[in-house]
RNA sequence: GCGGACGUGGCGAAACUGGUAGACGCAAGAGACUUAAAAUCUCUCAGCCUCGGCUAUGCGGGUUCGAGCCCCGCCGUCCGCACCA
């Protein structure tokens, strides 16, 4: 019987509506079945989604519908993470505003997103943009002033002097803003910040208890909080030396076993010593203007000879009254690491000894590596800083670097200066506060109020939402919200006289620090509805890019504590699984060759492949392209892939089993024309084997002259159930597919058989149970194609809406097995023994095998091991 | 510089807790069907030879009855952080 191919665009949109009717993907909150809440990284709305976005979402709703059908109430949400800076940039580009822009990219990316027939709950969707999202986010924000959790300070940014605005330090590239490419300054300006400092400690610590987190991710998140412990040391400052006021200098280390090492203090150039120090020296002034000035961008910093100046003023050291040490302004140390002063001990670190050496400061070595001989052991151009065994130091010689440590460290608490001990044992962490003000309109507007007498006052939570005004023009760079006309014209809640609103807006990354708890009753008016909050979060399954290891994740997990804090949650960690997907990539071709070739896109290329060499021309003119390396898709080398166009000739099922298969989800995945008429193809065969049995299955007519054992057709079914489940679970989604390929590749023959009239009653039963299986296999993954077989099927309902079978245990073991039989460790037979025989009985049968004997030649093996259920192996 | 990950056929990859290396897919080759093409189906597909074997998981050692997996030392690739005291 002929049927006709399988046609995902006639037959796509029509499941997807049969789904919407049903609302099968509206979540209650109420809900007696235990609950799953799967996450993709909300896309900003850029314009179209790309084909990253479909992996992304892919895997995502390949959990949820798996999670679907196995029993839970599945929340899986989508929303848009819509403010920032882009809009703003097509606003002055195209004169088009920022709020239409930004919606009219959603809705575009919302058809986009629908036409992949993903599970989503879009009742719940919302923006950041919208003023009910950003409104809650004012409240969080007033909450967190009450708390403590707000502090506004001074601090250094990178100012892009042209679009007079703040840059983060990703934005700046070598030196010069990425727009404008003006030279970056550093300023200090005055800004508000979340102090994630606070919860330094717990978000390090509480890494360990996140066992659904790649080790990754954890280790980077580690790494940047950066918790060191050391010694906080107050060195007496020398009579006559000292600028008025002052009498002490106050350093943090983490090797105060090297004090006796100690030979200069170096301070930062914006150290307030420094500062009086400059005072009544021009020279010392000078220099430090120059230090500052240097920046601290990548390329300034490595290239930056290390240099400083001698303050004049001297430390007294605090074992031995009568040595004491100068204080140099330094430009490798910062002020806002530590206390912005350190001890150099040029012996134990490179950087102190390049110094020294420079300035023609002692060199003194105080570790040396065991059995070494102290008295000639010397340091010149290179710094020792392994473990070893403490030398001219005094009451610590003899001692290990560890000891050493804490005899300093209990000797210094012991000693005091003014009234406090002069060390003090610390836990220093590299982690900053977070500063969150934008000079930019696009945002969530910052809630408070200056007022000249009352000072900054926060904005009454009656008085919100503070809204984003519509009429502002992007005529001009800077903050459009600083030339407004009204806007920033308000009354002092307090004191009612005229004061002015803060113009900054928030980080978009605020935005996206709580939205996951937003998605668990969107419709509240407080931030959260706790209960429902309490019961959605964590987040069990999160899916996303690896380039948010750090701020997003980090920035989220503050958030949750926070907003617990705040009595909205309670919880400290928003995210129990943590999966991080690889990126998609392709191929690069350029016209010509040599890398001054123009990019040309895949679409307009056709390869050929000839004598195992493949070659590309240009479609429009056969000029030869040259194939490039392949890379992360990008506008500029033109090596993008639409989504739509895939959809629109293949389908969303064939774009989604492509994206699934082959690669492991957490690696890259490289787009390719093959891979995806591969990923048709089965589409097709699948379509093609069902329908055209599907007569023979569903009246389950059977020839009593049927061939082929239903057996085999039954345990491979069920063999695949089992394992499918599991990988799915893993997410091991390339595993999936290929044990779902192995059971088509099963079903092949039989299913051809039984559509040709030629299975019995038991293999036409076993062939329908089978073939039941796997359109609920394939249903997470290709959920269009396994309606239409299900359909063709006669089958009850949506598949959308059945339960994930339970496999038969009895049918995914063998009652025989075959053991590989090894000699020495090679393999030399099969042998093929019931599944329940003992060892002694493995042993006797693989030691008769005709091939063991021959080897054996006669005489008895020296040993013999059996792994049960795996392998014999006979050494001779 | 510091920290981490990874190296398996022409390619993407599998391989459970140390137990038959290469499942599954892509590409390629041969054949069938067809007037022809597409589609589909069947077979071959790590390398080498003497068709029974031998050699193979970046390289060199080690542990073990047995190593892709564990240990030591190299080489290469990728990622993160980077004047952090």
């Amino acid at each position: 019987m002929a049927t006709e191919r399988y046609n995902p665009r006639a037959s796509e949109p029509k499941w997807q509506k049969a789904w919407g009717e049903a609302k099968l993907f509206e979540t209650e909150n109420d809900d007696p079945r235990p609950k799953y809440y799967v996450l993709e990284m909300f896309p900003y709305p850029s314009g179209r989604i790309h084909v990253g976005h479909v992996r992304n979402y892919a895997m995502g709703d390949v959990v949820a519908r798996f999670r679907r059908a196995m029993g839970y109430n599945v929340l899986h949400p989508m929303g848009w993470d819509a403010f920032g800076m882009p809009a703003e940039n097509a606003a002055m580009k195209n004169k088009v505003h920022p709020k239409d822009w930004t919606y009219q990219n959603i809705a575009t990316m919302r058809t986009q997103l629908k036409s992949m027939g993903l599970s989503l709950d879009w009742s719940r969707e919302f923006a950041t943009c919208d003023v009910d999202y950003y409104h809650r986010q004012q409240m969080l924000f007033i909450d967190f002033v009450e708390k403590g959790l707000v502090t506004r300070k001074s601090s250094k940014v990178n100012w892009d002097p042209e679009d007079m605005t703040v840059l983060a330090n990703e934005q700046v590239i070598d030196g010069r803003g990425w727009r404008s490419g003006a030279l970056v300054e550093q300023r200090e300006l005055t800004q508000w910040f979340f102090k994630i400092t606070d919860f330094a400690q717990d978000l390090s610590d509480a890494l360990d208890g996140l066992d659904e987190w790649p080790e990754k991710v954890k280790l980077m998140q580690r790494n940047w909080i950066g918790r060191s412990e050391g010694l906080l040391i107050r060195w007496p400052l020398a009579a006559g030396t000292a600028p008025a006021g002052e009498n002490e200098l106050e350093v943090y280390t983490t090797r105060p076993d090297t004090i006796f090492g100690a030979s200069f203090m170096a301070i930062s150039a914006d150290h307030p010593l420094a500062k009086k120090a400059a005072e009544n020296k021009p020279e010392l002034a000078a220099f430090m203007e120059d230090v500052r000035r240097m920046g601290t961008s990548v390329a300034a910093l490595e290239t930056a000879e290390k240099k400083g100046m001698d303050t004049g003023i001297r430390v007294v050291h605090p074992f031995d009254p009568s040595w004491t040490l100068p204080v140099y302004v330094a430009n490798f140390v910062l002020m806002d690491y530590g206390t912005g002063a350190i001890f150099g001990c040029p012996s134990g670190d490179q950087r102190d000894l390049d110094f020294a050496n420079k300035y023609g400061l002692p060199v003194v070595p105080v570790v040396m590596p065991e059995g070494g001989d102290a008295a000639t052991f010397q340091i010149t151009e290179e710094a020792y800083t392994d473990d070893g065994v403490m030398i001219n130091s005094r009451f610590l010689d003899g001692m290990k670097p560890e000891q050493a440590f804490n005899d300093v460290a209990n000797r210094l608490e012991q000693i005091s200066i003014g009234n406090r001990p002069m060390g003090e044992r610390k836990v220093q962490f590299r982690l900053r506060d977070w500063g969150i003000s934008r000079q930019r309109y696009w945002g969530c507007p910052i809630p408070m109020i200056h007022c000249e007498d009352c000072g900054v006052v926060p904005v009454p939570k009656a008085d919100l939402p503070v809204r984003l005004p519509d009429d502002v023009e992007f005529d001009r760079p800077g903050n459009p919200l600083d030339r407004h006309p009204t806007w920033r014209h308000v009354n002092c809640p307090q004191c009612g006289k005229a004061a002015r609103r803060e113009t900054d807006t928030m980080d978009t990354f605020v935005d996206s620090s709580w939205y996951f708890a937003r998605f668990t009753a969107p419709w509240e008016n407080e931030p959260t509805d706790p209960k429902a909050a309490n019961e959605w979060l964590p987040v069990d399954q999160y899916i996303g890019g690896i380039e948010h290891a750090i701020l997003h994740l980090l920035y989220s997990r503050f958030f949750t504590r926070a907003m617990s804090k705040a009595g909205h949650l309670d919880l400290s960690e928003p995210f129990k699984g943590l999966f991080t997907q690889g990126m998609v990539v392709h191929e690069t071709y350029r016209l010509g060759s040599g890398p001054n070739g123009e990019w040309v896109s895949p679409g307009d290329v056709k390869i050929e492949e000839a004598d195992g060499k493949r070659r590309a021309t240009l479609i429009a003119t056969g000029e030869p392209v040259e194939i490039g390396s392949i890379e992360k898709m990008s506008k500029s080398k033109k090596n993008v892939v639409d989504p739509d166009d895939i959809i629109a000739s293949y389908g969303a099922d064939t774009a989604r089993w492509f994206v699934l298969s082959d690669s492991p989800p957490e690696r890259d995945v490289v787009w390719t024309e093959a891979g995806v008429e591969g990923a048709h193809r089965f589409v097709q065969r699948v379509w093609r084997l069902v329908s055209e049995s599907a007569d023979v299955l569903a009246k389950a007519e059977a020839r009593a002259a049927g061939e082929g054992d239903a057996a085999v057709v039954s345990k491979a079914a069920h063999k695949a159930l089992k394992s499918v489940g599991e990988d799915i679970g893993k997410l091991a989604f390339n595993k999936a597919v290929a044990r779902i390929y192995e059971l088509t590749n099963t079903l092949q023959g039989p299913l051809a058989d039984a559509a040709a009239g030629k299975a019995s009653a038991d293999m036409v039963s076993a062939l329908r149970e089978a073939v039941d299986i796997l359109i609920v296999m394939i249903a997470p993954m290709m959920p269009h194609l396994a309606e239409e077989c299900w359909a063709a099927l006669q089958g009850d309902g949506l598949v959308a809406d059945r339960a994930w079978p339970k496999f038969d245990a009895a049918l995914v073991v063998d009652n025989e097995i075959t053991y590989p039989v090894q000699i020495n460790g090679k393999k030399r037979a099969d042998l093929t023994i019931a599944r329940d025989a003992d060892q002694l009985t493995v042993e006797k049968a693989a030691l008769a095998l005709e091939a063991v004997q021959k080897a054996l030649d006669g005489k008895s093996p020296r040993k013999v091991i059996v792994v049960p259920q795996r392998i014999v192996n006979v050494v001779a």
